[in-house]
DNA sequence: GTCTATATTGCGATAGAC
DNA sequence: GTCTATCGCAATATAGAC
């Protein structure tokens, strides 16, 4: 419309491409959808693909969050796993299109993920095992830990649940999981599951 | 070629789709992999569309796998989760397109997936979720779990290894993680996590 | 900045010869 | 069963008026 058509394509972009991948919409939708003519993709993004990167990128920096919060203060271990938790459950539930959007990066990761994983992702990876080898180190954890292993099964937990949306109400029916509990439970059984258990334990 | 064109079909259009997706391979590609003239994928599965459920069918029906192994014998709560790693295990060693083509659909999941949902998944998580309560009856695992939830995180931790296959190299770089040791370690920690801890201990 | 109208391309599907 | 040739359609991108 008359303010901001811009910031107007790159909003109503989100659902059609999140539920409809990017060649199964059209620009003709797209610009529908934001009550704006097609032409305008072109002129503000370049391309309709520009428009789905931007959207994308807008995404992804989403994810900037965790790294935020962890770099101000210094966190006990089992802490940090409970931030990233904490931080990837408030961004789906503020974002629900995060997921089928990004998700579909991963599986076939463009240059645009590129550049995200070697700046952003591989600092979440350094941040995770840098708990884990301090948990480690102080006793709390395991000591025969394949830190690299725990990182990313840890990652896989959280994430699956968002992952599963869909296919879930198919397989479960009514009995539907509440996602904090979902969270408490991947807390409590990681946590549980690389504690040391021997002689002096720690909470 | 001269013999089984309709197999070559169905077997050369298994990385294309993996790889591009349904929208970015064309009907000319998928022929001209296969060897044979675009028109006989009309002829043999009615449309592209037809095509792909073929692949996808095929695809999933390496799940059953599970399915088939657990409803042979009476296994041990633990062995059951053993099982089922080593079942996913070998079926993504098996077929490495398997992560790519089926996660797409679990994104966003068609009638194809629907069915299978129904008929397989449903099977898969009561067999888990049935050794979850037989465990904790027979007082090997903690009482308070949410059962649901553990399943789910259990079946998100194992398949987590695959579905970051692509973006792992880009963070983790050189270090790659052995799916042996993977394996192992969602094993350890998973059935560390949930065994119960106070009075009487097992294993 | 925003629109209409259109140029151009590439697609899936199929009719019909062999 | 397999091919060639082509039809018809829908898509993106853009030139040019306002």
């Amino acid at each position: 419309m008359d303010i901001d058509s811009k910031e107007q394509l790159l909003q109503s972009a989100i659902p059609l491409f999140a539920d409809y991948g990017f060649d199964k919409v059209s620009i003709r939708q797209l610009a529908k959808a934001a009550g704006v003519n097609s032409a305008l993709i072109s002129y503000y993004f370049g391309s309709k693909q520009g428009l789905y990167q931007a959207v994308i990128n807008k995404q992804l920096s989403g994810l900037m969050a965790f790294t935020a919060k962890t770099s101000q203060t210094a966190l006990d271990p089992a802490a940090v796993f409970r931030l990233y938790a904490a931080t990837m459950l408030e961004l789906h539930t503020k974002n629900p299109y995060f997921i089928k959007l990004c998700y579909r990066e991963f599986i076939t990761p463009s240059v645009i993920l590129d550049d995200f994983a070697q700046n952003h992702l591989k600092f979440v990876f350094l941040t995770l095992s840098a708990a884990l080898r301090q948990g480690i180190k102080s006793g709390q954890f395991k000591p025969d830990l394949d830190i690299n292993s725990a990182v990313l099964l840890w990652a896989g937990m959280v994430n699956f649940y968002f992952f599963s949306q869909p296919i879930r109400s198919r397989v479960l029916a009514e009995k539907e999981i509440s996602a904090q509990n979902y969270m408490d439970q991947t807390i409590t059984i990681f946590l549980a599951g690389i504690q040391r258990r021997d002689s002096h334990d720690k909470e």
